[in-house]
DNA sequence: CTCTCTGGACTACATGTGTAGTCGATACAC
DNA sequence: GTGTATCGACTACACATGTAGTCCAGAGAG
C-alpha cells in the first residue's frame, strides 16, 4: 500500500477521528493545509481508490473509515524507510536524528525505556 | 534536495566510490537494479541537473562526484520522515522498527551506547 | 582510412502526485 | 416550489519518476 504525503496527511486525520465528511476533512486540515475542498476530495477518492479507506453512505454524503491501520502503515513506512535509505540499519538513523537535534530529553528518555524493554 | 528512491541508489554507489564512469556505476548496480546503462545514464544526469553530483571530464566520458554528502543528505531524508509519518517523535519511530523485527541484537547494543553518550 | 562500438545529449512515455476545475443532481432556505 | 449551495463523479494538467530509446560524434580495430 503507496500512500503519498498529502494523502497520508488526510490518513492522519481519519485515524484520530474515523468518520468524518470529507468537509470536515477539509476543515481539520484547515490549520496546517491551504487545500481546497476539491483537492481534499480527489485525495479522498484516491486513497479510497487504494483501498486505504472506505466509505459509508450517510444522506448524501459518505463518511470515510479507515480500512488500513495506523500502526500497521507507520511500521511498514518505517522499514521501508529504514531499509531505503539506511540499509535497514536503524542505530544510524537514530544517530542521526540525534546530530540534527531531532532528539528531545523526552525522546532519549522513552528510548531508554523502550530499549530496556526490548533486552528482556 | 530531493532525490528519488532510484536515485538514491545511484548516489549510494558514488558516495561509496566517488569517481566512477557512468559504465562503472552501472556495473556497481548490477547485481540489485536490473536497469539497463541507459537507465543509469538518465539518473545520472537528473542527479548532476538538480546539483547532487558534479562531473569530471575523462578524456571522452565523465566521471561522477557526489556534491551533497552522504551523512548530511540522511540526517535531512531522516528528519524529514520523522516529520512526515511520526509527527517528529523519534521514539515510536524505533518502536515500530522494533514491533517489525528491525532491530537486530546489535542495533540494540548501539542504541543503548549512542544513547548513554546523548545524556552527557 | 573506414567501420563499428560506446559515450553523452536529447527524446519518449506511462504512471503517480499535487492541485484543482466542471457538471449534474439534490437538499435546504425562503 | 424555485433558487442556491453542496455533494460526489468525472476531468485537467504540470511536474516527478521509473524506465528506456534514438542520434551523432569520436575512439579504437583492422
Amino acid at each position: 500500500m503507496k500512500i503519498s504525503a498529502a494523502e497520508l496527511d488526510v490518513m492522519s486525520v481519519l485515524w484520530d477521528k474515523p468518520g468524518l465528511a470529507a468537509t470536515d476533512v477539509h476543515d481539520a486540515l484547515g490549520d496546517e493545509k491551504d487545500w481546497t475542498s476539491r483537492t481534499v476530495k480527489t485525495l479522498l477518492a484516491r486513497l479510497v481508490e487504494k483501498g486505504a479507506l472506505r466509505t459509508e453512505e450517510d444522506g448524501r454524503r459518505y463518511l470515510y473509515y479507515p480500512l488500513i491501520e495506523e500502526g500497521s502503515y507507520k511500521a511498514s513506512a518505517a522499514r521501508q524507510f529504514v531499509d531505503r535509505v539506511f540499509s535497514g540499519r536503524a542505530a544510524p538513523l537514530v544517530a542521526h536524528l540525534a546530530d540534527t537535534n531531532g532528539l528531545t530529553a523526552d525522546d532519549i528518555a522513552e528510548l531508554e525505556k523502550l530499549l530496556g524493554e526490548l533486552k528482556k
